[in-house]
DNA sequence: AACAACTCCAACCGCTATTCG
DNA sequence: CCGAATAGCGGTTGGAGTTGT
């Protein structure tokens, strides 16, 4: 391979490492006019200095369409573990049977919080979801498993639904409402600490608190991509912008 | 407050499978 | 059929954020 890693001389290394904003736009913007079709070809044709095998990861993974992020939820969970024991590491396969999760993401949950935590009791499962919030869940998974794509990003009934870490129940919910209150405070650009991973169910984590490993690098890098007097302070106002850049591009029948 | 250990996950790497000329 | 190109999969790593001391 190498073929499109090696671009001809003069140009600059194809860039590795986390996708920044402009680029993200540039696939999204890219794939929705034309379509997904050779990635290698498509990293060349858009412009993208990146190798076609990173655009089809950061694509299928993360700008998709249709794409859940935020927390496993205990059902997904379950089904994780029932289709691990019949499909063993097959992670696509996984996949399949869970709408908008990715193999990747699975792989990562299931080496991160499987293979390392026994497995909690279905009981002690419901036991850390809100009461109020408990069926509403239900509802919405029975909604979510029924659609696996849309247009727009992120579908904030998927994942809305809370419950704290076990071991630390008031911890957990604490940290959990503060995260959300600086996020609602909306910290400027550079200092967006509390920046959420995504606009829906990723406003906690799993376990009782959010991760912000690359929100934080990314609002922050969005702050200052941002025309047009745009002010990037939380991921709301990320999503909203993405699904407003979604709104304005023709959507082929092909791939949507 | 500072530091180390730990957690999590996006992205890379290497390999295999598939497609195409 | 063969070899090259491309796509896809699973394993692994790097680094940011969190937690504990």
């Amino acid at each position: 391979m190498g073929r499109t890693c090696g671009r001809a001389g003069g140009e600059p290394a194809v860039r590795k490492g986390p996708w920044t904003l402009e680029e993200d736009l540039v696939l999204v913007g890219y794939i929705s006019q034309h379509g997904e079709g050779s990635w290698d070809n498509l990293a060349r044709a858009a412009s993208l200095n990146r190798n076609g095998k990173s655009c089809r990861l950061r694509w299928l993974n993360y700008l998709r369409p249709g794409v859940r992020r935020g927390s496993i939820t205990p059902a997904e969970d379950a089904a994780i573990r029932e289709l691990h024991a019949s499909l063993g590491n097959k992670w696509s396969k996984i996949a399949e049977h869970l709408p908008g999760r990715t193999d990747n993401e699975i792989k990562n949950y299931w080496r991160t919080r499987i293979q390392r935590r026994p497995a909690a009791s279905d009981q002690q499962q419901q036991a850390y979801r809100a009461p109020a919030t408990a069926a509403a869940m239900a509802a919405s998974e029975g909604a979510s498993s029924s659609s696996s794509a849309s247009a727009s990003h992120g579908s904030s009934a998927a994942g809305d639904w809370w419950y704290v870490e076990p071991n630390h129940p008031e911890q957990g919910a604490d940290r959990s409402q503060k995260s959300v209150a600086a996020a609602a405070a909306g910290v400027d650009s550079g200092s967006a600490s509390s920046a959420l991973t995504r606009r829906d169910s990723s406003a906690t984590a799993g376990d009782g608190y959010m991760k912000t490993s690359y929100s934080d690098r990314y609002y922050s890098e969005l702050s200052s991509v941002a025309a047009d007097g745009v002010k990037m302070v939380d991921a709301d106002s990320f999503w909203n912008v993405v699904d407003d850049f979604w709104g304005t591009l023709p959507v082929p029948d092909a791939t949507f």
